[in-house]
DNA sequence: ACCTGAACACCGTTCAAGT
DNA sequence: ACCTGAACACCGTTCAAGT
């Protein structure tokens, strides 16, 4: 049976595949629907089984990058369990990591679509950032900070690591001088927050 | 004599105009050289004359970006020419207003394109953040901070805003918290580099 | 449930030709 | 110098039909 030994019922997860690498080594203007197929050896229409249309595409892929964001984060800040400081700065620093290994799919799920994010997207995006809020929340016990900093706290500095990578990204910066910036932000909102009240 | 009398000698200005607003109501997706040139009422060849390929038109309209957000910056600031901390909120509020206003055209402005941006494109870049360094520069006469601390109190300002107006686009936080967490920003580093020394 | 293949409308890009 | 219009290759999307 199934003398197309490749793709039944995984069809989908070869096409995902095959758009991130297309979308690291071409960008998303290279991204084609009947490319992927033909590089899958399936029909141009068969894709359409998978991904209503092509944004529906980037949104898949815009959802696995923040599961693996979150992933990549949490798996940083976990290899340094005792120093919150080193914790916070080895996730931050795989955040930085993430978007000069993936640029293009970082502006992916970062676009400003017209009609906003997917329900997807949107999980997807509020499961990194509440990756982020558990590392910041580490940070409490060990007394950095006050707990009800934590919330502006995790705001600001989501906000300034994807700025910073921002810059990366668009080439206005380099890697290295993104990788002090991300140090000095967070050694100024430590002291920062402290030196407030 | 022209019995075109609409354009001639400013065709590239027509398209540009027409660009912008497209981007503005459907966002680069809908972006078509085809489209515009019809709208123009010219044959689909004629943006050729203007723009060599559709990724020309972007850079230009990334280019005009930044030079308009430069000069909304510089405004804002220099309408409260005597309060330095006043003056610094109203060029980042500028920026926010921007980022609402134009989404797709800031995605624009920041993406991360395989092959870097253009000169043009950087040179505009570099305007801006030569606006910003300006404005944060007047922080030093009023002394908020140290001179050799504009640098990276810049860079760093300019990577947290755009940061924070990348949330604000992807619609990840309303554009209220965006404002509030602007002020929360420059508040926080101001208290921040204070404390360090 | 998933894939094929024809069909349609639209696009970017090139280029010889016009003015 | 700038624009026209034909030509080409490619695309997204739809849909009836197959298995």
């Amino acid at each position: 049976m199934s003398h197309r030994p490749f793709h039944h019922g995984n069809l989908r997860a070869v096409l995902l595949e095959e758009a991130e690498a297309v979308l690291r080594e071409r960008g998303v203007d290279a991204l084609s629907l009947r490319e992927l197929a033909r590089a899958a050896g399936v029909s141009h229409g068969a894709p359409r089984s998978h991904f209503i249309d092509r944004s529906a595409l980037l949104d898949a892929l815009a959802e696995r990058g923040f599961l693996r964001l979150a992933d990549e984060m949490r798996g940083a800040a976990s290899r340094a369990p005792g120093d919150h400081a080193l914790a916070l700065g080895a996730a931050t620093s795989a955040y930085l990591r993430f978007a000069v290994r993936e640029p293009a799919l970082l502006d992916l799920m970062f676009a400003a679509k017209t009609d906003g994010p997917s329900e997807a997207v949107r999980n997807a995006a509020d499961r990194l950032f509440g990756t982020m809020t558990d590392i910041m929340g580490a940070g409490v016990e060990a007394g950095a900070y006050d707990a009800r900093d934590v919330g502006r706290l995790t705001m600001l500095l989501s906000a300034t690591v994807q700025g910073i990578s921002a810059l990366v990204t668009s080439r206005r910066i380099t890697t290295s001088q993104g990788e002090a910036l991300v140090d000095d932000a967070i050694r100024i909102f430590l002291a920062g927050v402290s030196a407030e009240r």
